[in-house]
DNA sequence: TTCTTTAACTAACAAGCGTTAGTTTTGTTA
DNA sequence: TAACAAAACTAACGCTTGTTAGTTAAAGAA
């Protein structure tokens, strides 16, 4: 019965840190304290700060990798597709918003192996988001605007919607999923 | 004919390395060998590290707030406002691209006294962007939706502009506006 | 030339960093 | 109770950090 092991709670408490102040800013001291015990008990459990930041971004990175993967084998239309990529978001970011400070912010700390693997995820996810986008267009679905103007309006606010999803009075998620949707797809006049 | 002072070179190398790395990560020694000289050698023309990051993000955050008032004194509608915002944010992005990074992912790492500072000027901003949605709701010219959700929305695309304005091969200035303007205010469909 | 200012330099500091080695405590199993 | 593994501890390492002190070189004014 391992509801949750000693590393999995190490990565939790520096989740919430690196949100708080960066993954460069937090040492491990810091994590230490934060867990009531010394820095050099947590590599009874990891390997080193690395690893902590690579287990916090690819699994999350990952998340939404699978999402959009089963997401683009659906035979649903452009805008279908586009609310399903504006769900995912919001469902990621309601069970891992402390991940994501990391994910936004810190990839480029990550070691070289492990940077590799997520840029491949990263640019993977945005050329499928891409190529709907594109596909609605050639349809007559969507305006013809520049698919990039689309894209990263679309993306930029599901990047950070972890910055105000906790504070600003805890939504609905189904309420903001409908109000996301309705604003970035139809606009707001 | 002081064109641009060693002092004013240090601010424009070191905004280049935080946007690369980030503020904590980039070291004076990085700083100084980036311009070809000593670490103590900055110290000839500035106070500090932290002097270095408060000069870079209070003067972009204090073109934000010049902006916003010069605008909210304008007898103009709730979107002709909200366009203008858009235009501001354009026109800071391509004027200081680099402070940016610092401004959104550095701000915390601000001595006290500055961080008060930039912090009621953001809060201010945000405050009166907010103020310009609701009346437009009132008025009816907007949508009503949850005020917090457009708000969000728009300024999340609009502070990570600077993420993608430099590699997407050079849109024309004009041309970003008025596809950022349609996009964020008319939606896609 | 001599004086003065500016801006570079070398050397060093105290503090903090991630990490390792070796030891002791704690808690479970035989 | 004795044995064992897990997870805490203390102490220290080599390195990097921001910064200071004191010195030297370059350039313009007297």
């Amino acid at each position: 019965m391992k509801t949750h092991s000693r590393k999995e709670e190490i990565i939790q408490v520096a989740s919430r840190l690196f949100y708080e102040k960066g993954y460069k800013t937090v040492s491990m001291r810091d994590i230490a304290t934060a867990m009531d015990i010394k820095a050099a008990s947590l590599y009874n459990h990891i390997n080193g700060k690395q690893e902590i930041l690579s287990e916090i971004i690819l699994k999350v990175a990952e998340e939404f990798t699978a999402g959009m993967e089963k997401m683009v084998s659906e035979n649903t239309s452009a805008i279908e597709k586009i609310e399903k990529v504006i769900e995912i978001h919001i469902d990621i970011t309601v069970n891992y918003s402390e991940s994501l400070a990391a994910l936004n912010n810190d990839w480029m700390h990550l070691e070289q192996a492990d940077l590799n693997a997520f840029i491949k995820m990263r640019d993977a996810y945005e050329e499928n988001f891409r190529n709907i986008i594109k596909r609605g267009i050639e349809v007559g679905i969507i305006k013809p605007h520049h698919p990039e103007v689309i894209l990263f309006s679309i993306l930029s606010t599901l990047r950070t919607l972890y910055l105000w999803y906790q504070k600003r009075g805890k939504l609905d998620v189904n309420v903001l999923k409908k109000d996301m949707v309705s604003v970035l797809i139809k606009g707001i006049v």
